[in-house]
Formats: C-alpha cells, structure tokens, sequence
DNA sequence: CATCGAGCATAAGCTCAGCTTACGAAACCC
DNA sequence: GGGTTTCGTAAGCTGAGCTTATGCTCGATG
C-alpha cells in the first residue's frame, strides 16, 4: 500500500513544481524530498516524473496519483476534523488569515462573537496578502483564510481547498473631485496608486488597465485603502478601490463603479469543513459580514 | 496527521475485535499492535478504546475515526487500481478465491478466456469456503473472491469490499427417488448429509431445519456436491443443494426446489475496482456465468 | 474456589527507515 | 565561461517501531 507521507510530498510537488520548493514547504532537505519520491516510483512500479531541464515534471501517471492522493489527504483532514469534534469540540488554537480590509472591517465582530460563545478557543489572526493565503493553508499555517477571487486574475479551483462564497463587491476607481476624466479609460494619462507588486491588488490593477488598452504610469505603492483615499483625496493620483475599502467617503474623492466584481471567500483545507472551530470560525465572520452590510445600508 | 498504518489497525480492530486477533492478521506481535493503538490515541486526543473484560472495545470516537479510516483506504486502494493500469494494465499476479462448485463449473472458461484475452496476467485460483472470502480479500491474500449471500444467514455488509451480484439460484432438497417424504417438513426424521462445520452450506442447512422447527439428526459430512448426490442416491440421507452443485442429475435422486435462494457475487477490496485486472476477472467470471446458464438451458 | 489460559500493557533492547551533510552532474543565465 | 540553481547519489547517524520478556486482570473450568 502506498505510502500517504510520499504522497503527500508528491501533491506538493504538483503545485510547488520543484524539488526544492516541496523541500523547503517540509523543511527537509532537498535530498530526503528526492529519496522519497524516488521510493514512490518504486513502490508505484511506474515513472512518476521525469527531468525537465534542471527541474523535474510529473508523468501522467505522476498526475494521476496525484488526485488521488488529494481525496486520500481529504479524508484523513476530515478524520481529523471528527477528532477535533469528539475531543470536545471548540477548543484550541485556530489560525484565521486574512487581509488587511477585512481585519478592520469584518473580523472584530467576527472574533468577538467567537470569544464570546467559545471560550475555549484560542484564536490567532494574521494579516496576510490574499494570494498568499492559499499556500498558508496548505502548509498548515492557518486554518481558516478570507481569499479573493476577481474575474480578471485567473482563480485556479484548488482541490486541495474548499471555499465558501461570503460576499461580493463592486471595485471602484478613486479619482480625486476635481478631475474630469471618467472610468477605467478616462485614467490614462493620471498617475497610479498600486499595492505594493506582488500582492493582489497590484495585479489586478495592472490586469484592469490593460484590460483598457493601457500600462499605468504607476507613481505610488501604498496597501492601506485608508491612506490610498487619503493620497487621491490629496490630488496625488487615482487607484482602485473595493467597496471594503471606502469606510468613509471623504468629499475630495469621487468613486467611479466599475464593472469589476471582487468576490471574497472563507476558505480551509478540504476535509477540514467538519471542524467544529473551523466551522464555527466560518460561521461567525459569515454573520459578521451580514451584520456589516446591514450596518452599511 | 494521522498516521495510516495505525488507522489501518484500528479498522481491524473494529472488526477483529481483539488486539490479539489484529497482531496475528498482520504477522505482527500483540505488544507491537498495542502500542501503535495507544500511540494512535495520544495522536487523536480522545480515548478510542477502552478495556471491557480482558478485551478491548471500541468507544464511539474510536468508531467514528473507523468510518473514515475506511475511506482513507479505500482512496489508497483506488490509487493503487490506477497505478497498475498505468503500469500497462493486465500484467502480474491476481489471486482469485472461488468455492469448490465454482471452481469446477464457473471458473475453468472464465480462465481459459483470461489467458487467452491477457496473457501478461498471472492467475492464481484458491479452493476456498465462503465464509472466508471476505477475510482472505482484506488481508490481501485475494483479489477477487466469489462471494455467497443467502436469505437465512447474516450477510453483514461489509464497508470494505465491494460486491457485484453475479448469479441467484434456487436451493433443492436432494432426497432418495423412492422416498416419500416431500419438503423440509417432512424430512425431520431423515438422515442429514451436511457440509463440515464451520462452513457456510453447513450453517444454511442447520439454519433452514430450525427455521422448519427441528434440528436435523446429522449422519454425514460432505463438501462435495458430487459425493453428496452419490450418497443421497445410495439412499444414505437427505441434502441441500444449490442448482451449481447438480451438473448431472441421477435418476435415483429426487430435487425439491425450496423457497431458499442463493445469490452469488464478484467480490473486490473496495477502491480495487478500478484495477484493470481485477475488472478484467470480474467481467470475465460475469461472461463465463452467462454462458454456463445459457449452457444449461 | 483455586487454577489456568487468554488478552492487554509496559519495559528494555535492537534494527532499519529515513533523515542529514557532502559531493557531483546537468542546465539555464549573464 | 564562471556562477547559480536543481536534482541525484553516497555515507553516516538517529529515532520510530519492532521484538521478547514480564506482569496484571479477567473469565472459564474442573
């Protein structure tokens, strides 16, 4: 019978594509991830991956198994979600990620009801950039992460993770009162204010721009919304803004809809849904969120 | 995470019952067992067995964690199913069990087509009684077992395999031409030719007397049907025999048909379906049962 | 009721799976 | 063409997990 550590090595390798990636997600060394999966092939009876340049990519059969090893590690998340419950249920440390918005905006009502009706749990929040969050999970950094999903950035489905639609919103372009241009095209020519590169927000920017048929000439990076509004407010240049992010209109500020959709998720490693404090975690920010909105209305 | 090996011993536990019966299937010391089981339970953090006299029985979580250690296999066996197609499909060893009728009626055109049709496969038959296909499937000594299920004995469904229904036939009562006596009632005071204790057509015997109200005076005991005709013919007792068993009726027998059925299924470890060869056997059982009823007819 | 055997747990010790570091080869980058 | 990254192999060490030995408890049996 196959060996679920291996497999598990071998999942990764999936999404990690190299050997050294996995090893590094392990802390092992790069030499014990190659043994392993040398091990693997053998046990398998078939290739599982093959060189590629310096790296390695799986062979179909490699790929195979990996799907399989998903519902296995599924399973076993679920095994130990029936655990968590028959321990006694709502009891111990769990790890909530999520971006900065929405730990100022959702999640205090969220982890005060938590506090309150679950005593036992001891709840850790970190801030955390949305497209990091996916890999957080999986290596088991945290257990329950707010994730996003914009029509434009490619939302590659995850079979290692579930998610549970919380809300939607509209993405605004902030420009500041006085100027004349309207939408997406009309900011040609203005000055940008991105996240910094590499997070979400950057991307999507980017992606909306050139969407329209333009690079933006970026002049800022700045990721608190908060301090965006401000620098637009002051003139200095416009950006993108999702509904979360616009607390308080300031009057210097005009927000233009568009049409971009930012949908925001609960996400946890499947299996993982049976937890009694993941659920209740999901449960209490997703009546956070209704209890936001209203309030908003 | 759990670890899967120990979960495997858990689940035969729960069907073992004793820690002593779990270390003799896996050729293991019972010492070694129990401490793979109390590491298990420091693992899950909940009580999974309790002592119960000199034995052990499960406690609910430890039931639960069963249910899904059952999934994780099975996940792990259809892995393994796929991997041996990937390997190229119908080569290696397959281990067939089948009861001693089956051998002689079913099986030789089932494995004269075997062979013909994948000459890459290694078949292994093994005479075997009913009652232990379903142990000789989990402990891996089989692949592919023909199973039995009658009305009168507890068919106990079993999570770990999976069974296809493959034949149903009717049971007779085999009695001396010249005897007057009709049905099981009015065989009370006829000598019995039974199977040997402990086997399944033994059991079905016993249990179709009592369920007429009497116990049978037992004379002999017979496995072979062939021999059991012969010496129902000699005029040296009364017995039950299912359709297979009658290949050539003799003159001096008479066949009652009773309102007892036996069905008759293709049997795998669950998630083992998807093995090329072990689909390859059971269709091929499937195809030569057809045509040895078509033969009859 | 005393004895015996079956079942389980713990202790002590040994072996091998699987990790590490060290090294070499091959491939991309500048 | 050096420098860097990635993978694989070799050699060696450590701990997980097996064994045997021992003791305890419970139930069956004469």
């Amino acid at each position: 019978m196959l060996d679920v550590r291996r497999l598990r090595l071998l999942r990764d390798l999936a999404r990690l594509k190299t050997i050294a990636a996995v090893a590094r997600a392990h802390s092992y060394s790069a030499s014990a991830v190659s043994q392993q999966l040398t091990l693997l092939q053998r046990e398998a009876g078939v290739e599982l991956l093959a060189r590629d340049g310096r790296g390695v990519r799986l062979t179909p059969a490699g790929a195979a198994l990996v799907a399989h090893a998903e519902t296995v590690l599924a399973a076993l998340e679920a095994a130990d979600a029936t655990l968590a419950a028959a321990r006694g249920g709502l009891r111990g440390m769990v790890r909530i990620g999520a971006f900065p918005t929405a730990v100022r905006t959702l999640l205090p009502a969220a982890l005060a009801s938590l506090a309150r009706d679950h005593p036992g749990l001891d709840l850790m929040v970190s801030e955390l950039d949305p497209v990091a969050m996916p890999d957080a999970l999986r290596e088991r950094v945290l257990d329950v992460a707010l994730v996003h999903d914009y029509d434009l950035v490619p939302a590659a489905p995850d079979p290692t993770l579930d998610a549970t639609p919380l809300l939607e919103e509209t993405v605004y372009l902030a420009v500041p009162a006085h100027a004349g241009e309207l939408g997406l095209p009309g900011a040609r020519e203005a000055d940008w204010i991105l996240g910094t590169p590499g997070t979400l927000c950057h991307t999507v920017a980017l992606r909306a721009c050139e969407a329209a048929g333009y690079t933006p000439r970026v002049r800022h990076h700045v990721d608190d919304f908060t301090a965006v509004l401000a620098l637009v407010a002051a003139g200095l240049g416009v950006a993108l803004v999702p509904q979360l992010g616009v607390a308080e209109v300031s009057a210097a500020v005009r927000l233009l809809p568009l049409p971009i959709r930012r949908r925001t998720s609960t996400a946890h490693r499947r299996g993982a849904g049976g937890h009694p404090a993941v659920a209740a975690c999901a449960e209490a920010v997703r009546a956070a969120t209704e209890g936001y909105l209203r309030g908003l209305t």
